[in-house]
DNA sequence: CAATAAATGAGAATAAGTCCCATTTATTTT
DNA sequence: AAAATAAATGGGACTTATTCTCATTTATTG
């Protein structure tokens, strides 16, 4: 009788995002639990912003809705996390890992898809000036902005066809 | 016995702003009601964004919560009221008016402010290329687009002293 | 491993916004 | 100008998203 290992790729997965949930946590002094975990590994399933019913749905009964808003407010906290709004008023979150990028959303108003899009680093560095000069007129310090941007997709977006 | 008619300058003001009201609501074919009338004078009474419940408390208990909501929706569809969403998400809305410039947000993380903020010609034309690009690489149709900043006044918001 | 502190689940409470429907107000017709 | 029709309103019930409470469970520390 031979005995076979198999290894699914889910598994290598899993256990990634759940060892990268850990470190999050333990890499920010936050105790790790489990249902840390698992919304931080379901926060890691799409890379695109998603919504909070998006979350509760891959979450189903593994997390209440109480610890779901209290761990978003947790990751919130310790800054892996962004939260805001989409145009319907909805809100979505997504996580901000290590390596993320500056960027801004484009969001489609037929299917709700939201993507993230970087903009060139011209636009940047112009921004940028643009805020210094807001920041003398106004009196304001800006430690943040965001650019939105607001259409349809023609035709592609994952859930439109 | 003389007669002294006396005109207060809040008179005139407020005969402007029912008119200037009047105004809008003909203009576009909406039926002309007092609580739209109301609404739309509590909206220019600040040239700023306002919450809902800023208005609510300008105009307490002379129109519904229920009509409130019904005429912002109303005003929306007409396009002369913009609404959108506080870094607290907070719903904020304000009225754009015909000679309104295209403008963005600037909104201070201490007092609650919003300020109206224009960006130079540069800046916009720069923005309108990055999204032509966007447009082209994501396959949308893009018709709006927002910046926001983020701050805190340091020390003369007229909210904060 | 016990003691202490922190986090969780379940459901109640709150708040923003929507819906419903009987009444009032505007507009159109005659 | 009054009657007929259509639209808008008020008030409260309802819905939905989020927060709060507190008894129980789970993590961390000594």
């Amino acid at each position: 009788m031979r005995i076979y290992l198999i290894f699914f790729n889910t598994a290598f997965y899993n256990k990634n995002m759940s060892e990268s949930s850990r470190k999050i946590l333990s890499d920010h002094n936050v105790s790790i639990t489990n249902p840390r975990i698992l919304v931080l590994e379901a926060l890691m399933e799409s890379r695109n912003p998603q919504t909070i019913d998006d979350l509760q749905k891959k979450l189903q009964n593994k997390v209440a809705k109480s610890t779901l808003y209290r761990v978003l407010g947790d990751l919130k906290k310790i800054n892996v996390l962004h939260e805001f709004t989409s145009p319907d008023n909805t809100t979505v979150v997504e996580l901000l890992l290590h390596d993320a990028e500056h960027h801004h959303h484009l969001f489609c108003g037929d299917c709700g898809e939201i993507i993230d899009v970087g903009l060139s680093d011209e636009f940047e560095k112009l921004l940028s000036e643009e805020i210094k000069k807001i920041e003398r007129k106004f009196n304001f310090r800006i430690n943040d902005h965001r650019v939105e941007m607001f259409g349809t997709c023609t035709d592609q977006c994952s859930n439109c066809k």
